[in-house]
DNA sequence: TGATTGACTGACCAGCCGTTCAGTGACCTG
DNA sequence: CAGGTCACTGAACGGCTGGTCAGTCAATCA
């Protein structure tokens, strides 16, 4: 009993923490996030944070994983579901641009972490930390389009590249409608980027037969 | 003659300490480049380059807009030939991809500068004076995607939207392409990018009329 | 040839940041 | 209530980096 109390404030401080680095990574980035800002965004001394993380750079890696996690849980569900590509896509998009809109503050470390920067230490602690969450993500998507290669419905080209040219392209208006005052609904340009997807961007004079 | 003698001189250093710092930049990113190890790779003391510079921001600002302009002046030769749509996308995203394997050392800069990071007053900075370069790409892309709408070659959908995600997609696979140890052709790529912004993903039973 | 210039150097400085650790005080224990 | 425990604190430390400037020396000048 004394010890699961023990634990629970554990878990508060330790949850609190992550919440803050990512709310200090989100306004300063990636290099310019201190230990010292963070610690004040949480409300402790500096020294605090260091009875829950070993150093700065397991502090950053537990809050990626903790968050990226989340994004997983969401788009693996909706992937499961034995849906046509299109509403598989459609589905992605839409839980994608949801999750970084709820959790805005994740998005810039998100985009930091995708690039390996920094000294060669930390561009090696990076790359093995870090690149495989995004690696697995690109892959899990690539696989679901092989799949759905291999049923006919999908061209077939290379699916990792397929799905990095897909993933980015939908990442790159997601940043764009986070520097907007007044963006458009997130229904509109989740179909504007199906349809790229599905359709392409020429017009057809002839109607297409999707069977 | 003794002026422009000395202008030659002063060309080369401003040149070379440029060369140097997009080399650093290339190996430890943005932030990490220092410096001492931008005048240790160009040669000289740490104290010449601020006879030359004012200092680092603006030796960073303008290796960038020299390295882009390149990039601009390649690109906008190959938007103005009035050709098809297609061949359009063909050749653009063949220059990007040259350019960016000849000059494999600013890519990583680009990319830094792609997304603001660090302290509020580099963000300020980098929103002043690096975005408008990368905006006034997509932007350039977009009027010129506007003008094949405007022709019927190509659906009409928020131009300057289209042009980030074609953009942001095909640097996607351009950086995949840094990390694989062997590539497939560049023109196999560059077709892939073709295909999926005109075509989308989907297949089709019908052979479609491009008329 | 001696004086002058100024491009170049690199030791030095101030400030920042991650990390440490001696000290503090609230809370338990006997 | 005295003694002990321990989460927490924040001043101090060491390392690093951007920027400075007094000094050096080769080229030029008179």
């Amino acid at each position: 009993m004394v010890k699961s109390k023990e634990e629970v404030v554990q878990e508060f401080r330790v949850q609190s923490i992550q919440e803050a680095a990512m709310r200090v990574i989100a306004r300063k980035g990636m290099n310019a996030a201190t230990m010292a800002e963070i610690a004040k965004e949480a409300g402790i001394a500096k020294g605090t944070i260091y009875l829950y993380f070993r150093d700065r750079d397991e502090l950053v890696e537990k809050t990626f994983e903790r968050a990226i996690a989340q994004l997983h849980e969401r788009v693996d569900t909706v992937l499961a579901l034995g849906l046509p590509i299109e509403e598989k896509l459609r589905e992605l998009f839409r839980a994608q641009m949801a999750f970084f809109r709820e959790n805005a503050e994740f998005f810039r470390l998100y985009l930091s972490l995708r690039i390996p920067s920094g000294t060669s230490h930390q561009k090696r602690w990076q790359k093995r930390h870090c690149a495989p969450q995004y690696q697995q993500r690109i892959t899990a998507f690539a696989s679901v389009l092989e799949e759905a290669m291999e049923r006919g419905e999908v061209r077939r080209v290379d699916p990792y590249r397929l799905a990095l040219f897909l993933i980015e392209g939908a990442i790159a208006i997601t940043f764009e409608r986070l520097n907007e005052s007044a963006p458009p609904s997130e229904e509109s340009d989740v179909d504007l980027i199906v349809g790229l997807a599905v359709e392409g961007i020429v017009i057809r004079k002839q109607k297409r037969s999707t069977n």
